[in-house]
DNA sequence: TTTCATGTTCGATAGGTGTCGAACATACCC
DNA sequence: GGGTATGTTCGACACCTATCGAACATGAAA
């Protein structure tokens, strides 16, 4: 995997969201890399549950800077998007673009996590 | 991901088959995590469209040692199945061992990978 | 038995990854 | 402004991973 750099766009004002990559820009490995992770499957099954939910109110055992890693990689990856407000963080699936590039794909992997517990 | 010790159970002759885990055993993130890579994806497209192969007939582009490395990732996390015959390895997909542990996951990745070419 | 083909394993290497604490950046509130 | 809350980034660390060539193991073929 190697550094990545998205173009974010014109910037006008204030950026309200974070750079991602576009939804046709997403690849399978890299997504599949992104959820070989626990924390990052238990991040991602909670916000199909729970829709859009801010990055701190996620205890998943760690430093708050290691989860801050786990959010860049989910995001990078292209499988959440983050919308900023104030100091904090709102984060999402992009279940729509995740379902245009691989329909199919994030249910079955939802419904997998369900059975893996 | 820790080194993994698989029950063989009782060798009476010779093995015909090395070393997996139960299907029971598979988890999620070890899944998600050994297809994270382009080759291994690759390769169980491959093995889906073909069904049982010989180790040595793909040609991924890397020395036969990477190659090696490979098919033990997608063996320890429960994907394949390897047959021994002779000095020749056959790997297999365990499509209905995947497909019990999580329904639905194997196609909808095999899918997306069509996509994602 | 010698040779050959198919793979695995070893040792090495470069780079990635999860983890942490500490420092930094920002926005909000009093 | 000063303090507080929310995150990000940095430097460090241990470990994992993809990769290779070379050596080894093993079964088949000549």
């Amino acid at each position: 995997m190697s550094v990545k750099q998205f173009y974010t766009g014109p910037v006008t004002t204030q950026a309200s969201e974070l750079a991602q990559p576009g939804a046709e820009d997403l690849t399978l490995a890299d997504v599949m890399h992104a959820l070989g992770d626990r924390a990052r499957l238990e991040i991602v099954q909670s916000l199909h549950a729970d829709g859009e939910r801010q990055c701190g109110s996620f205890d998943l055992g760690v430093s708050k800077a290691t989860r801050s890693h786990h959010f860049k990689v989910l995001r990078e990856s292209g499988i959440t998007n983050t919308r900023i407000d104030g100091t904090a963080r709102f984060v999402s699936l992009r279940e729509g673009d995740l379902e245009a590039r691989f329909p199919g794909l994030l249910p079955a992997i939802l419904n997998a996590a369900t059975a893996d517990a």
